[in-house]
DNA sequence: CCTTCAGGTTAACGACCGCTAACCTCGCTG
DNA sequence: CAGCGAGGTTAGCGGTCGTTAACCTGAAGG
């Protein structure tokens, strides 16, 4: 991961606000004007960047969904290398995960409430992405608990997700008691969770 | 809880659909032509019901807040009677919590997403009946898991409610292994997540 | 120095949306 | 049976929103 130090383009800046408002307010909730003022310029100056409001939306959400599938791709390859057995694998997808949660939770607000209001196309798009990433944990987890089915491990794997997103409810920022603190709470409730779905099943 | 086996009134009927379409996609993304037409009734005949599209959202979060909370005081209220020990009420707000989560998918969205589209006085009623619902399960969490901080028990909650409400990401219906099957799993993981989360603190 | 063009501006259009007004039509009920 | 209220209807208003058009400006380049 190369750190940037340069500024941030105006187009950067423009998806950054548009991800905050969208997940504020929601994608319909904001108008293009409170876009363009969130930048300092004013309403249709953003057609000089992007085709549209929709635009702005879907790369949003295919950057997100495409940076997940990057990122635990990496993860894979990376533990494939070393000696990392599957459970490793595991906890690197979930720390990668909590990251991405922690960081950008606009973006991972997102991700999963406004998928509905892409056009077909991106919404394809979007959804093969997540579907492979998906995929991706449905195996690492299959990998370190045999005993669940391939239809549990899915359930399971959209249920651990809904626990490592809720970050967004947890206090409007600063009532968090320490970023490292959340990210090791979350990391043992998600293998916590992991572990008691695939103990026997039919519990 | 007495099963009512008369025939919903308009009211309900148009309060369900709302609940479905705000949920499917977004408050703001839906009409109240759409709303009307979906109980089989046009536009502005639905005036003759709520005093506006607001009302209705407000009515359905309230409605949602005030029957998780009931429903929560009532099983805390039962196994104080019984010889329920704090192990078991978490586990019978556990039970409720995913009921209501599987039986009502469109209101358990709805829940966290559109909280901010409420005139402030709702939201804030909202607002304050969910906190007390949060409070309930905080301290019958610190019951069971003495190690954890507060702190900690409220973001655990927090979690755990992410990874209950998943439920609408878990296939679109027909895909689910089977109610009890999901609904067991579901009750595993949030007791894995529990426990994990109050094993030391500091991990 | 003139041109070009990226990146702004304001004005305005057309569509849509929430809501109101005005009117209609039953089924009760005194 | 008169009347009246509950629960519909359609027409249309006012405001907002996404988008386009037309214009401006300042910096880079031959």
């Amino acid at each position: 991961m190369v750190t940037r130090t340069d500024a941030p383009t105006r187009r950067e800046q423009i998806l950054r606000e548009a991800a905050r408002l969208f997940a504020e307010r929601g994608f319909h909730g904001v108008g293009v004007d409170e876009i363009g003022a969130a930048v300092g310029i004013s309403g249709p100056g953003l057609y000089r960047h992007f085709p549209g409001k929709d635009a702005m939306l879907a790369e949003l959400l295919v950057g997100i969904s495409g940076q997940l599938l990057t990122g635990a791709k990496r993860r894979l390859a990376e533990s494939d290398g070393d000696g990392g057995g599957a459970p490793e694998v595991l906890d690197s997808l979930i720390e990668g995960h909590i990251d991405f949660a922690l960081d950008d939770r606009p973006l991972i607000t997102l991700h999963d409430r406004e998928l509905d209001r892409l056009r077909d196309s991106d919404r394809k798009l979007v959804r093969q992405l997540q579907r492979q990433y998906v995929e991706l944990w449905v195996e690492v987890v299959r990998e370190v608990y045999p005993a669940l089915t391939e239809p549990s491990a899915r359930s399971a794997v959209h249920s651990v997700f809904g626990l490592l997103n809720s970050t967004p409810h947890l206090g409007r920022a600063g009532t968090l008691p320490g970023r490292t603190t959340t990210a090791t709470l979350l990391h043992r409730m998600a293998r916590g969770a992991f572990a008691a779905a695939g103990v026997a099943e039919e519990g």
